[in-house]
Order: structure tokens, then C-alpha cells, then sequence
RNA sequence: GGGCCGUUAACUCAGUCGGUAGAGUAUCUGCCUUUUAAGCAGAGAGUCGUUGGUUCGAAUCCAACACGGCCCA
């Protein structure tokens, strides 16, 4: 069967890929290196872009200086004896280049002529600015440094179809350039609150990703086994525990910026391992840390976006501190609209929880009532960053108790944009009242709640009968503030690989 | 787990009342030495997510399933 007749009966990726294979056999024949080793570029494209960008034509003539860059091919325009193309590196930015036949000279313009879009090549050439003022690079030699086999997305629309953006983020990140700046902003985001912290003399720390007891939150783990020790491991589900051991020995301030696992259902804001900060400061109680948190969340912002009020998904947000404070109980009257004698009466509280569907597990009752009418009435009202306080000792097994209030802990949660941002308190350090709340959370286990821990963590309560200074620690939900500074809807947006169903 | 929406060429999308599949980009061929989503002429390219069903006939109607999105739990 003759060749084009056997192309009909192809697919068109099918089709292409043939034909790049058929051209990478070609150069290999020409005894050129499809795949080549080295190539050094003297300039990144927007550092070509940052200084040259301002010199007119003639200054760009002048300058009588050869540069060598290196990047993917984006677009080609071919003429029959001249080629204008665009070419992207690692900086994100594009330059347009100019090959002429008469230039480069005829075999290299006949190999040129082979170079499809989504290779990647090396030039070496003089600026100069086209007709219409481009700053263009005219290329005296061309290198192919790498084939592309597979053709790219569309030119001009890009790629949208999410499932595809995320299973192949590649593709994604070479041609959505916002998709590259979230990311940037991202590994700046993380730089600055690592920087601040040390700047306020906090020590970057790794604790166990693996953990024999998982603890510091409630969540139900991942779990997992060691072979050689023949033992169950758990994903974490928070560091906690072992960043306040680190405490008792003498760590007065640690911070760790790492990965939590929590095996629970997927949303437009969670995914099952996500990215906090959590930091531990003796000496602290939860009221410094509201001034420490409203100044480390506008020092961010401020430095990423040069301002502090910024549009998140249409709506103006101020993170100019002082931020309001909100007790939990008063926001379920002002926000919740839940008569005051209603949100003070326990067993009206919770009939009403029920009947808002909220199901309370064996030893829920009144705290958990109260948290869940919260998520459920006032956490989405609460753009304008809010610290709630009065959080119920019920739901808080690791916050100090209030001492004017035995019934609610020194706690707050920050909330911005309708969503928790991050959660801190005042330690408990009296080892028996942390072994009594251990009891009851393992009570709760046997009752069946998987989300509580199935052992006492007795290594943990034998630190702190060590003695822990007063301390205070939070944690900050680093996607969550991404998501706000970067004005992206969905965790998936600040996640360069969220958790998908394979593809069948 | 439940509800709603989506899935058509490599990409971005049309596809009317059920009548046998369309455009742009990309690809291939030809022309073209300053283009800007370059242009002109031509060509090829489809398991309409999958599996069933209804029908003379299904991308289109129905069901189940898969994957994705949003909302709820």
C-alpha cells in the first residue's frame, strides 16, 4: 500500500507523531543530534527583554554584541527564504527571532525549515527591531537542542480543559503564562513567611512525615506500613506534636513548611495532602499571635502585590491590620441570626443543630453544636479577615483553657474570604489535663470515630511532664493564602498536581 | 454518598426539529525576505467518553457506567 494511502486511514495525533518521527530519523541521517548535550545560553529571555527592551533600533545596532538564547518554539511565520518565530525559556518570557536564508546559509536554513513547533533550540545572533518596532533577534546560527514529538495546544486560545491542564501540567505551563506566574507567586509567598519568621528568630525544623500515632488534628489518616520494622505508619495529619517536644527541649521558636495528609473528600478548597505553616513560640500566648498573624499575612502581601487590599474573585479584601475580633458565640447572634438565649441554652443548641442537619457524634454535643452552626452560618459571611474567639474546650484537646472561662480555650481562628485561613491557641502544658483529653479522644476512637487518634500518645505526654514553657503555636494554610493572593478560585489552581481519579 | 452540568479532529469550539460530521488553529503540499492570531491556494484528519436501549435512522432521545467541573453532605 502506498504511503499516503496508509496516512488516510491515520488518526491525526497519529499522523503527526509519524511525521516528527519521520523527521527526527531524517536529521538523525543528516547526522544531526535530535536530542543535543549542551547548549549555553548567555541571556535569559527577560533579561534580554529587561535590558534591551528600552534601546531604539539604531542603540540595539550599536551595540555590535552576539547573544546565545535557548527555548521552546511557541509560533513560526515562514516565508520562503526568511522565517520569523517566537521562542519561551525558563523566564517565562518570549522574543521573536529572524532567520534568513541568505544569513544562516543554505544548509542550516534547509535544516531550520525542519524544526516543528514545541521544539526547543538553540540561537545565537544580534538584536535589531523589525518595521513594526519588535525587538527581534536576527539569528546567525541555529541549533536544534531537543525534538518535540507531540504537537502543542492551540496558539492562540490556549489550553482550558481543566482535566488536561492538571493530568498534564507541562502543557499547561507552557502555554497558560498565568498559570506560571501562580506558581511563581507561590515559591514567593513560601520565601517571604520563611524569611519573616527567621527574621523574628524562629528555627526551620523537619519532623516524621510518618508517624506511629497520628495526632495534632482531627482527620482521619492515611495509613501505611513499614516492612522491616513491621509496623503501621500514618501520614500526617499535623506536625504538631513533635514541633512542641521540640519545644520542651529548648526550640523556643520552630517553624516547619511541609506537606499534611488528611484522607478526606476533595473540594474546590481541599486536597488531600496540602501545605501548611505551623510555628511554635514560647513565651506567646494566642493574643500575640493575632498581632504576629495580622502582621506576617500584610507583610506578605504587601510584598508580593505592593498593596494590602487586594480583589479576591471580584470583591475588594483589606488586610490592613488591626482585623475585627469576633466571639464565636456572638457571631452565632449577629451573623447566624441565632437568638442570644438559643446559642446559651446547651440542649436548645443542639436540637437546633440537628434539625440544621448537622449529625453529632457519640460525645459531641454542645461544643461541636456550636462549630458546626458556625461553618454552617457564619464562615462564609466572613470576607474581611476575622479573628473568631470562644472556640468550646470540647473541640479544642490541645488549647489551654481560658483562665476566666473554663468553659471556651484560648484559641481564635483567622477567616478571610468565608474561609478558615489559619487556627492558633495558647499550648496546654499541664501534662495531666493533656492525658485526660487523650483519654477522651480515645474513648471516642472505641465509639468509632476514626477521626480521632486510636492510642494515647503517651511519648508525647511524657515530654510535657518534662515541662513545656507557655507557648503559643499556629498553623497557616499556605494553599489557602496562595489561592487569596494569587485571586484563584480553586485549591487545584495553587497545587501543581491536585489529586485526580486516574484516566481509563 | 446525593444533585446539577460537561465530554464532538491534536487544541479551541459550532452542530437547529432525530436524517448519515463542521469551522478556526495546528498538520501536510505549493507560493512568499520585516511578519504580529502574517497572507494566498490546495489537501488530509473523527470509536461524536463507553456500553446498552428506543427508532427505518441517534452526536442529537432514554438508561447505566467512566472521567471532569460546580453545589450539597
Amino acid at each position: 500500500m502506498p504511503e499516503s494511502l496508509q496516512a488516510c486511514k491515520m488518526s491525526i495525533s497519529d499522523r503527526i507523531l509519524s511525521q516528527r518521527r519521520e523527521k527526527l530519523a531524517e536529521l538523525r541521517r543528516l547526522g544531526v543530534d535530535p536530542f543535543a548535550n549542551r547548549f549555553q545560553p548567555s541571556h535569559s529571555i527577560a533579561r534580554i527583554r529587561e535590558q534591551y527592551d528600552s534601546l531604539s533600533g539604531p542603540e540595539l545596532e550599536g551595540l555590535q554584541k552576539t547573544f546565545q538564547l535557548a527555548g521552546r518554539l511557541m509560533l513560526l511565520r515562514e516565508f520562503g527564504k526568511a522565517t520569523f518565530c517566537h521562542i519561551q525559556d525558563g523566564s517565562g518570557a518570549r522574543i521573536q527571532a529572524y532567520a534568513q536564508k541568505q544569513v544562516v546559509g543554505e544548509e542550516a536554513f534547509a535544516l531550520f525549515k525542519k524544526v516543528d513547533l514545541g521544539d526547543i533550540v538553540g540561537f545565537e545572533g544580534t538584536l535589531f527591531r523589525t518595521r513594526t518596532q519588535e525587538l527581534t533577534l536576527a539569528v546567525n546560527k541555529f541549533t536544534l537542542l531537543t525534538k518535540s514529538l507531540k504537537p502543542l495546544p492551540e496558539k492562540y486560545h490556549g489550553l482550558t480543559d481543566v482535566e488536561t491542564r492538571y493530568r498534564q501540567r507541562y502543557l499547561d505551563l507552557m502555554v497558560n503564562p498565568q498559570v506560571r506566574e501562580v506558581f511563581e507567586k507561590r515559591s514567593a509567598v513560601i520565601r517571604l513567611v520563611r524569611q519573616f519568621l527567621e527574621g523574628r528568630g524562629f528555627l526551620e525544623v523537619e519532623t516524621p512525615m510518618m508517624q506511629p500515632i497520628p495526632g495534632g488534628a482531627t482527620a482521619r489518616p492515611f495509613i501505611t506500613h513499614h516492612q522491616a520494622l513491621d509496623m503501621t505508619l500514618y501520614l500526617r495529619i499535623a506536625p504538631e506534636l513533635y514541633l512542641k517536644r521540640l519545644v520542651v527541649g529548648g526550640l523556643e521558636r520552630v517553624f516547619e513548611i511541609n506537606r499534611h495528609s488528611r484522607n478526606e473528600g476533595l473540594s474546590i478548597q481541599h486536597n488531600p495532602e496540602f501545605t501548611m505553616l505551623e510555628f511554635y513560640q514560647a513565651y506567646a500566648t494566642y493574643e500575640d499571635l493575632m498581632s504576629f498573624t495580622e502582621e506576617i499575612i500584610a507583610h506578605v502581601a504587601r510584598t508580593l502585590l505592593g498593596t494590602s487590599k487586594l480583589q479576591y474573585q471580584g470583591q475588594e479584601i483589606d488586610l490592613t491590620p488591626p482585623w475585627r475580633r469576633l466571639d464565636l458565640r456572638e457571631s452565632l447572634t449577629a451573623i447566624g441570626g441565632i437568638p442570644r438565649e438559643v446559642v446559651r441554652d446547651r440542649e436548645a443548641l443542639v436540637a437546633l443543630a440537628r434539625e440544621e442537619g448537622v449529625t453529632l457524634r457519640p460525645g459531641e454535643g454542645y461544643g461541636r453544636a456550636l462549630t458546626k452552626l458556625f461553618d454552617l452560618l457564619v464562615e462564609g459571611e466572613l470576607q474581611q479577615p476575622t479573628f473568631v474567639l470562644g472556640y468550646p474546650l470540647e473541640t479544642s484537646p490541645l488549647s489551654r483553657k481560658s483562665d476566666t472561662d473554663p468553659e471556651v480555650v484560648d484559641r481564635f481562628e483567622l477567616f478571610i474570604a468565608g474561609r478558615e485561613m489559619a487556627n492558633a491557641f495558647s499550648e496546654l502544658n499541664d501534662p495531666d489535663d493533656q492525658r485526660q483529653r487523650f483519654e477522651q479522644q480515645l474513648a471516642a476512637h472505641q465509639a468509632g470515630d476514626e477521626e480521632m487518634p486510636h492510642a494515647l500518645d503517651e511519648d508525647f505526654v511524657l515530654a510535657l511532664e518534662h515541662g513545656m514553657p507557655p507557648t503559643a503555636g499556629e498553623g497557616i494554610g499556605i494553599d489557602r493564602l496562595v489561592m487569596l493572593l494569587t485571586d484563584s478560585p480553586s485549591i487545584r489552581d495553587v497545587i501543581l498536581f491536585p489529586q485526580l481519579r486516574p484516566e481509563r
